[in-house]
Parts: C-alpha cells; structure tokens; sequence
DNA sequence: CCGTACTATTTATAGACAGCATGTC
DNA sequence: CTATAAATAGTACGG
C-alpha cells in the first residue's frame, strides 16, 4: 500500500475504496501505473474492473484516451456504466472525462468518439474501427482487452488475436492491460503481447468445489453430505441451497433442459417462499408477460417467475432475458436454471452454482463430450455473492449412467487446471477473413509483408512457420482468384469489391456467394424475394441457422411451390433451413404464436434472425449496387425493410414513420391509410382511434409529418 | 371398451460479433 | 463410427 501515490489514493477514494485485493496489488507492483503492459488472470470477480480502472485513470491523467475492449455487447454497456464513475473525478484535464461506448447496434458517431476519452467497444467493432482507420486511434494510450482467454475460442478468438497484434504493430507505445481467466500457458501469451504477467487464484469469497454421486456430496474442504432426494439431482442440490438460505444457478446443458428443470423445481421452491416474496414473484410475472411476446415459452416463463423459478437462454425475447437477471439479483427468483449464457455474460453470482452435466453434444462428433476444463471454471466463476456470502459452491452432478464416475470427475474439473489457449487462427475462413482486411487497410503490401503481419501472431508462435506460409498462401491465392484481392508488380492491393467485402464486415466467402449469385440474375422485372432471401440465411454469416425438424419438409415444400418463379436457382426443401422458412413467414406478418408454437422459433432466435438477416440483406443491396445492377435494388431495398420489420411489401411507406412498426402498420392499412400521403390528410382525431394508436402516437405521427413538410 | 401406467420410439441438441441510414416504374 | 434426455407414440393391463 505504501507503493500507491496519492492520486491513484484520492481516486480509489472518490470511487469508493479504501484497500486494494491482493491481485490489485500485484498488478501496481508489475507496473500498471507507470505505463507498463500486464497481462492479468485471476478468477472472475476478483477486481479486474478497478485494476483497468487505476490505469485508465493514470492515462487520462498524461491527456491519453483509453480503449476498453470487451467481447460482448452486454459487457461492454456494463462496463461503460462501470467506467462512468471516472466521470465525476478531477483528472486534471480541465473538464469532465468522457465515457462512450460503441457496438453494432449501439453506435455512437465516429465524430462523438473522437472527443471521448474512455471509449468502451466489442472486439470486433475495435476491427471495424481499425478498418475504417479512424484517426483518433493515435491518441489511444491505453488498450484494456478484457476476458482475453476469448482468443482459444473456435469462432471469435481469431479477431481478438489479429486486433491484439494490429494494437501491437501499430501502437507500439501503447500500454496493453489485458485480463483473462486462468489459463495454463498465461506465460505464452504475456511473452507473445509482451507483458508482464501477474497471476494470481485469490478470490473475495472463497470458493469450494464438489462432486455429486449417488445421493451425496463431496466437497474439495473435505466436507461431504448428503442431500434429500426428490424430482431430480441437480434441483435438490438447489433446493438444498435454498434450505440454507442461498440462491441457486444450475448450469444445464441444452434449453429444454434448463427449462424442464426449472419446471421440476417451481412446486418445491414456491412453498418456500412467504407472502411477501410470492407477491414480489406474481409481479416479476406479470411484467414478463406485459413487455414479452405471446409465444408458448413467454407464457411457460412467466408462470415460472410467478413460483419464484426461472430459466436463462438465449432463446428468450431480450426483455424477459433482462427481467429474469433483475429478478434474480434482486432475490426474486431464487432458482435460476441456465445455459452457458451466463457464464460469460452479465455477473449473476449465486451462493451455490450447480453443473448439471460436464457432457454437451457436439454435431461434427456425433454425440457428448466433455467441456473444458477452462469452461468449467468459468461457470465456476458465478459461485459466491461478495456481498452476501462468505463462500460460494459450485458442485458438479455425476450421472450415474456415464461411464465416467464421481472421483475421475473430480481428479479433472476440481483439482484439474485450465487447457492451455491455443490459437484458433489457423481456420481457412479466420485466415481469409483477416488477411483480406490486413491488405485492404495496407494497400500495396509485397507478400514477405503480409507475412511479417502474420509472424507476430500467436498463431505464428504456436505453429511451424511452413503452416503459416501455407495457410496464408492459400489465403491469398483464394482472395487472388475470386477478384477480392489483385496483384500489380508483387504488390497487393484489394479490389473495389474487396474493400466492399472488408468494411461490410463479411466473410470474403459470403460476399462471392452473393456475387456469383447475382450475377446469374437475368435482368428483367421478375421478383426474386424469396431467392434472395434464402441467399441470405445460407451465408456463412448467419446465425442462427436452424434445421428443419422431420414435420417441417412438407410445408416448406408448399412454399416453395407457390413461389418457385421467385428462386434464383434450381433447389429443394432439403436445402432451406427452419430459419430461412421462418423469415419468409415472418415477412409475411406470422405472429409469435406461429412462429413460436407452430415453428418452434423461440422469441430470442427470431430476435436474431432478424438481426443478421438485415444485416446481410444490406450487404447484398451493396454487392448489387457495385455489381452495377440497378435492376435489383429496389427489391433488395424492398427486402431488408420487410426482413426488419417482419411486414408484407405493401406496409413498406408506412413503417418509415416513427412510432409505427409492424403492427400498428397494418392497423393504420387496415384502417384505410394505406399509404403515407394518406395518413397526411387524415385529422389527428380519426388517426387515434385507429386500434393500436391511441392520442400519442397520432400526435406524434402528425408532429414529424409536419415537421417533413416544414422541410 | 376405456383409462392408466408403463415402455418403446422419436426428436433435437450453447452462445453471439458485425453495417448503415434508399431513390423505383 | 460415437450420446442422452425429454417428448411422444404405442402397448399391456385392469376394471
């Protein structure tokens, strides 16, 4: 303590801390104050904000910005409201520090961030914004990249290490403060960001890990007990918890299992509950029904909230998602069954933490295998309140029916450590994707350059360097042959669709997809909708592509023969998805009870679809437009409007007015107004007594349609 | 013949980032 | 090539 100067002191103060956590410490001796890079891994919770926080500060302090990178949107919002806190404190700067956060869908103006000086981002809009090669990254002193341990993940860890080695070649002077969970070979990679490493396993609460078998418990303290038996382990073992007057988080494998527990615990933990809490309970309830949708798993949810249980995944609409952690950290919902969402997501700590199962099904394996043991830990992570607990739990359920037993289950996951990271950039689609960014950003690179970007990655460290050669290569020989990249006296360069491709942010394998496609387009008037809409959910990009179950062929089939003059290529059933045949319903005003009962579309994955879907629809419109083909626009236009707001072509005009979205569209259609100059002449009186628009939204109809004359 | 309890068969499988703000026949 | 739990369909049996 004697080694902290006075204004991280009066900082800490203001924030409302008086000592420092061990790790905190540890990572002042390493430097972090004075500039120095440090890679930090501590379990989660374990005070990682204020060590960014203490360095943020120090670099405001020399008239730096700051970089806080996390790899979800959540997170990133959180941690901006975290940050916040710096606002009110003198730095020195002769104003008020700046906290701005910017993700996909939230986006501040790249103008506003400019003047921000703590500037929080996803990993992959940090990409975009190193695309664009906005100017004020100069001015960034400080990188913070939280949850780092991200860079070992299949999907999404190759962004974070190409950005991370991006930050390194071209800010060389830029402090990096990374933080990541425990991992194996932590030396690795603070010698690959060259870093400092401050490692360290305290936690604020303690921690105690177990394994359930055969009706009882043994603890890592060397406790064991045994618990009631009843509907099924992984819920007694909450309920047990409960009994002892701790909330509980069961970690279930897949969403049918999360919610089935749920429903095996509703009865026990609802005659637990007193008065006060089963009305706080009906309430919760209430709410997710008033701002959720009619589908079958809001109503399954809400009745569940109403008995003080609840479950987490994301297939739940976004609001019943925030209602159900505002219940539970709130004590509301005192059992809360959940998928991996929680484990990275939002910190929802619960006194005993339950691992219902260390299998998961894995698709290219062909049946269950074993998380990790680095997954593990990180659900872990949510045992122990600080607040309320002096320790937390977290106790795996060994079924009886795997091979594997109670005691090999613990030798690996409670006295296991974490699998070293490996480096994911290995992957065709990673490799392309970066490289044509790398060259569209430097343009006229020879190809030992173009190396040199890829021999500081970790992916170089990690492999034989003939790898990397080869991967590259091959890389660039694919973006060479589909015209995303061209070569001109050994210099590389991207092409006008490359650099399309780069900034719309998709896979290169998307983009000539959409291509080759459209170019087969003949021109003509003829409509190509549902064409382009299954172009779109085959891309690589979209998510969330689900299969269509063993009833579904048949229906499909008929849409497809309605509209077999709208497809641009010979295709079957067999090759749309569930997710392509419900945004082709969607489009056509299917409501959630269809769309959910019908289809099995859960309210969170609509959410989703609609999300990529007019991303991509926009991307195709882009491609067209570079394609030169004019013809196509219109509809394209036509079609990322319908897939946005889930609207028959018609309602097109009347959405562009604020306060109205689908369904007070086709009320004001249905109505009569069925176009904008319409809704114009109409009085205010006859808008509002349209179904769906009441006095306010036809006062604001009014006041922006006057407001677009005034123009 | 019907309802219930049990058994065989079928079905489906975690999560989540990114762009940009028209101009038609 | 590989798994497993929940939902659903099918079957046996007693009344």
């Amino acid at each position: 303590m004697q080694t902290m100067p006075d204004t991280v002191k009066a900082i800490l103060g203001s924030l409302g801390y008086e000592s420092l956590y061990p790790p905190q410490e540890k990572a002042m001796a390493a430097g972090i104050l004075d500039g120095k890079s440090v890679l930090v891994t501590t379990p989660t919770a374990s005070g990682k904000t204020l060590v960014a926080m203490m360095a943020i500060a120090k670099t405001l302090q020399k008239g730096k910005k700051a970089v806080y990178l996390t790899p979800l949107r959540a997170l990133a919002s959180e941690k901006a409201s975290d940050l916040k806190a710096l606002e009110g404190i003198d730095l020195g700067l002769g104003r008020q520090p700046k906290v701005m956060v910017a993700t996909g869908d939230y986006d501040s103006s790249g103008k506003e961030l400019a003047f921000a000086d703590v500037i929080v981002l996803t990993n992959e809009k940090m990409d975009t914004l190193f695309r664009h090669g906005v100017e004020w990254l100069g001015e960034v002193g400080l990188f913070v990249a939280d949850e780092v341990h991200l860079i070992g993940d299949r999907e999404r860890g190759p962004t974070l290490e190409m950005m991370l080695t991006r930050i390194r070649k071209l800010y060389p002077d830029a402090q990096i403060v990374a933080l990541s969970a425990t991992v194996s070979n932590a030396d690795e990679i603070s010698d690959w960001l060259a870093c400092a490493l401050v490692e360290s396993s305290w936690r604020p609460t303690k921690l105690v890990e177990g394994v359930y078998e055969y009706g009882s418990v043994r603890m890592g303290d060397g406790r064991t007990f045994r618990v009631q038996a009843g509907t099924s382990a992984p819920v007694d073992l909450a309920i047990d918890s409960l009994d002892n007057g701790g909330q509980a988080l069961i970690f279930a494998e897949t969403r049918k299992r999360a919610s089935s527990l749920a429903a095996k615990a509703a009865e026990g933990v609802y005659r637990r509950l007193d008065k006060g809490a089963k009305e706080l309970a009906a309430k919760a309830a209430a709410e997710i029904l008033d701002k959720g949708d009619d589908a079958e798993l809001t109503r399954t949810l809400a009745q569940l909230v109403g008995k003080g249980v609840a479950f987490h995944h994301a297939g739940l609409a976004p609001s019943s998602r925030k209602i159900v952690e505002e219940s539970f950290k709130a004590g509301v919902v005192k059992l809360l069954t959940a998928t991996p969402t929680l484990a990275a997501g939002v910190n929802l700590p619960a006194r005993r933490v339950v691992v219902a199962s260390i299998l998961r099904y894995d698709g290219e394996y062909g049946g269950n295998v074993p998380i990790s043991v680095m997954e593990y830990k990180q659900l872990c992570g949510r045992a122990g309140r600080p607040k309320y607990d002096t320790s937390g739990e977290a106790i795996i359920v060994a079924e009886s029916t795997t091979a594997t037993s109670g005691e090999e289950i613990y030798d690996h996951y409670v006295l296991g450590t974490p699998e070293p990271l490996r480096s994911q950039l290995a992957g065709d689609r990673a490799i392309r994707f970066h490289l044509l960014s790398t060259i569209a950003s430097v343009p006229g690179m020879k190809k030992p350059e173009i190396m040199e970007v890829f021999a500081s990655t970790l992916f170089a460290r990690q492999y034989r360097s003939a790898t990397v050669q080869f991967k590259v290569e091959s890389a660039l020989e694919y973006l060479e042959s589909e015209e995303l990249v061209k070569a001109r006296n050994e210099r590389y360069v991207a092409t006008e669709f490359g650099k399309r491709t780069s900034l719309l942010y998709i896979d290169p394998q998307t983009a000539v997809d959409f291509r080759d496609a459209l170019n087969r387009v003949e021109k003509g008037r003829r409509r190509h909708t549902l064409g382009f809409l299954h172009l779109v959910t085959q891309s690589p990009d979209f998510y969330p592509k689900l299969a269509l179950r063993k009833k579904d062929p048949d229906e499909v089939s008929l849409l497809l023969q309605e509209r077999r003059d709208e497809l641009l290529y010979d295709m079957s059933e067999y090759d749309c998805s569930r997710s392509f045949w419900a945004l082709a319903e969607w489009m056509e005003e299917a409501g959630d009870r269809t769309l959910g009962d019908r289809m099995g579309v859960e309210p969170g994955d609509m959410h989703r679809m609609v999300e990529t879907g007019e991303w991509l629809a926009y991307s195709l419109y882009e491609v067209a437009k570079l394609l030169g083909r004019e013809d196509m626009l219109s509809e394209l236009y036509a079609l990322r409007t319908r897939i946005r707001y889930g609207i028959k072509e018609e309602l097109i005009p009347l959405v562009a007015l604020e306060g109205v979205g689908r369904v007070r569209a086709r009320a004001l259609y249905a109505a009569g107004f069925t176009d904008v100059p319409k809704v114009a002449k109409a009085p205010q009186a006859k808008l509002a007594s349209v179904p769906k628009i009441g006095p306010a939204v036809a006062e604001k109809i009014k006041a922006q349609l006057a407001r677009r004359q005034a123009q």
